[in-house]
DNA sequence: GCATTTTTGTTGCAAAAGCAACAAATATAT
DNA sequence: ATATATTTGTTGCTTTTGCAACAAAAATGC
């Protein structure tokens, strides 16, 4: 499997497109979508990051998700009700298309490219997904938070190819991310370095092990 | 949308459908798969329920996922390598549908209806799937032990509409799928109960709160 | 039906993680 | 360019969790 579709590439043709898509465009911080209402919302984004967090009663955030390019999320994906509030968070200036999860599967009356090829690459992108879920769920059961981060640095080098690479995320972001306290991690993370596990300058990390 | 496939209304167009699929049976406590080998392997779990989990090196046994009728698994849902080895136990006898993934996608030879209602359903399955998953994040991002215990308690409720419930595993096993210490776990269960939140006899869990 | 294995329930102690608070360094906004 | 806000780094203390070990209860195998 090489799967290499580019949502990007096929903007120009939803501009051709049928009504039942739209393209917004989101700055920094702002909230994309959030998850209360069924709306069988289906996003792609298409440049930009953003996140979906959750915060809950004791003031805690979590970071559930992270999403980059060509990522889906939406209501679609949450078809119980959670208790919690769940927002989607643009972390830098974001362009989201957005449909009826179950529009996509109706052809259009435009008979447009773009939809088609949507319609075409969609079981991919969700393939994609379910292992970026499956990837986040492993690396959540982790037990202790030194394997929560070793994992993750594990699995961001694997994504590089190399020992060498940066953590996507400002060090708040990733211990929500990680579902750690903030300041254990940091103590943590001075221990992997003092332990020569991994070299750490800024957000950029080498791994020194294996 | 209201959704009520069930693949087992099907077992019998699939004795007369192409060769593409395979029907297999395992008694409990056998290995239904391993997610090792690079095969797109795709299946559905009929009857019975099973587990997927991992061993690490510590001797920690962690329940990534926990499957019953109708649930779909398999590598193709693992698409980057994990270093742990992933094995699918089943907890009962089982009847799982095996597949290459690929292979549902292309029109099967002899036009049975089996091989069409399965890829007609396809995305309805893999959409709670990923519902499913999501479920499980939001369980595991929880920080504490009690949180963890009460959300899925909570789900469970929801699920079966009744503030009383039967859990679906050992409580062994249910330490293993919160990913906590099973006597920290044991802890928090007597303390929930002493605090009236909960009341237990068993495995079957009323919810007093609320 | 009885022996064996697994699960449940419990505890003392050790280790890890969370909380609160603060200073220093960076980043951001105007 | 400078004031303001956010992030990073650190620490002492408290709480929670994990580990090890064991007895009692329940389930399983033959």
């Amino acid at each position: 499997m090489n799967f290499s579709f580019n949502v990007t590439e096929f903007i120009s043709d939803f501009k051709n497109c049928c009504n039942k898509v739209q393209k917004k465009s989101f700055s920094k911080n702002e909230v994309i979508t959030s998850y209360i209402r069924k709306r069988n919302q289906f996003c792609i984004l298409i440049s930009g990051n953003a996140d979906l967090v959750r915060y809950d009663l004791n003031g805690n955030r979590t970071i559930i998700e992270h999403f980059t390019n060509n990522d889906i999320f939406g209501e679609v994906f949450y078809s119980i009700t959670t208790n919690n509030e769940l927002l989607v968070e643009a972390k830098s200036k974001c362009e989201v298309l957005i449909y009826n999860y179950y529009d996509i599967h109706t052809k259009c009356t435009k008979n447009c490219k773009f939809h088609q090829s949507l319609s075409e690459y969609l079981p991919e992108l969700i393939l994609d997904k379910i292992t970026d879920l499956n990837l986040r769920i492993e690396l959540l059961t982790k037990r202790t938070t030194r394997d929560k981060l070793l994992s993750y640095f594990n699995l961001l080098s694997t994504k590089k190819l190399s020992k060498t690479f940066k953590i996507p995320f400002s060090l708040t972001d990733l211990a929500d991310y990680l579902s750690v306290d903030r300041s254990a991690m940091m103590r943590e993370l001075k221990l992997l370095k003092e332990e020569n596990f991994i070299k750490k300058n800024g957000k950029e990390i080498t791994l020194l092990y294996k």
